[in-house]
DNA sequence: CTATTTCGTAATAAACGAAGTTACATGAAG
DNA sequence: CTTCATGTAACTTCGTTTATTACGAAATAG
């Protein structure tokens, strides 16, 4: 199965424009996350529909955060992204008129939905700040790394 | 995005197994499950492989179940079925140069750990004979409400 | 005002993986 | 030796995500 990468693009993305003050072109946020400006603008769009971001048009346009880190979760972004499926298996056939069938999907929706409950729950508690805190140690790291090998 | 539902089918398949003592053909169980004979015989002789299962050709040849409803849990055809990608979301690229990137997996990773230990915890406490019980309860709640319809 | 930049979006193609299908070989039982 | 049933390879179909092409709309520089 073919997974859906966009959240994980659309954090790199908006992270690459938290380290930059200014308005990021599709362009550019193309080349930073390794696709196509359209991808980007059709993503993008989604958050802008819910006010996590603005764009402008013209010179000196582009993409810019309408929000503060700190007040983004992952979570948040999932929902914006329009809640895609979480799970690569599952049942198949969601409305079996076997009873067996049917006792399969009980118990195995069961696992699911708790696992899922999880899963939103961790994005709920994971904020744009967490993740900008997370590169600047990993940056710290990179550039202590590079200090040592060059002396 | 289309689902892996073989832990599914394979569920649907041995219960019926178990329900009818005798051996079943790949014709009869793909029909119980709504596939293709071809499809019942890969996907069961992935369990065959790891002996829950046995298979006999010729005349009153096909598909029997090699052990105990107690001991298989879903966690083991999870397994057997070679441990399919759990979920339908993930990450863009898992060996990224860019360290924003790696933040943002890392991150991710980490509740998608949490999250597939879950699951995996859940099917690792779920038997056959649980499912069993529950098409039990489900198929006396059937009769149960034929009959007051009846009278 | 016109050229350039950049987003907005529709339409289409490509890529990928699961499931389905066809075809034929192998082996067991009557 | 015929029939039934599995074993398996090869190929097709189908659904979904991502990429690409194409063009329109708006903002700004000169």
């Amino acid at each position: 199965m073919k997974r859906d990468s966009r959240l994980s693009s659309v954090l790199h993305a908006l992270l690459h424009m938290a380290e930059r003050g200014e308005p990021l072109t599709s362009e550019h946020l193309a080349t930073c996350i390794g696709t196509n400006p359209v991808v980007v603008r059709r993503t993008m769009g989604l958050l802008r529909n819910v006010g996590l971001v603005q764009s402008a048009r013209g010179h000196a346009g582009g993409w810019s955060l309408a929000i503060d880190l700190k007040a983004v979760t992952l979570r948040q972004l999932h929902e914006a992204l329009g809640e895609p499926a979480v799970f690569a298996i599952g049942n198949r056939n969601e409305n079996p008129h076997c009873l067996v069938e049917q006792s399969v999907n009980a118990v195995m929706d069961e696992a699911f939905a708790e696992a899922e409950a999880l899963l939103l729950d961790r994005f709920g508690a994971i904020t744009l700040a967490d993740l900008s805190a997370e590169f600047s140690r990993r940056h710290m790291a990179h550039l202590k790394e590079r200090n040592k090998n060059a002396s």
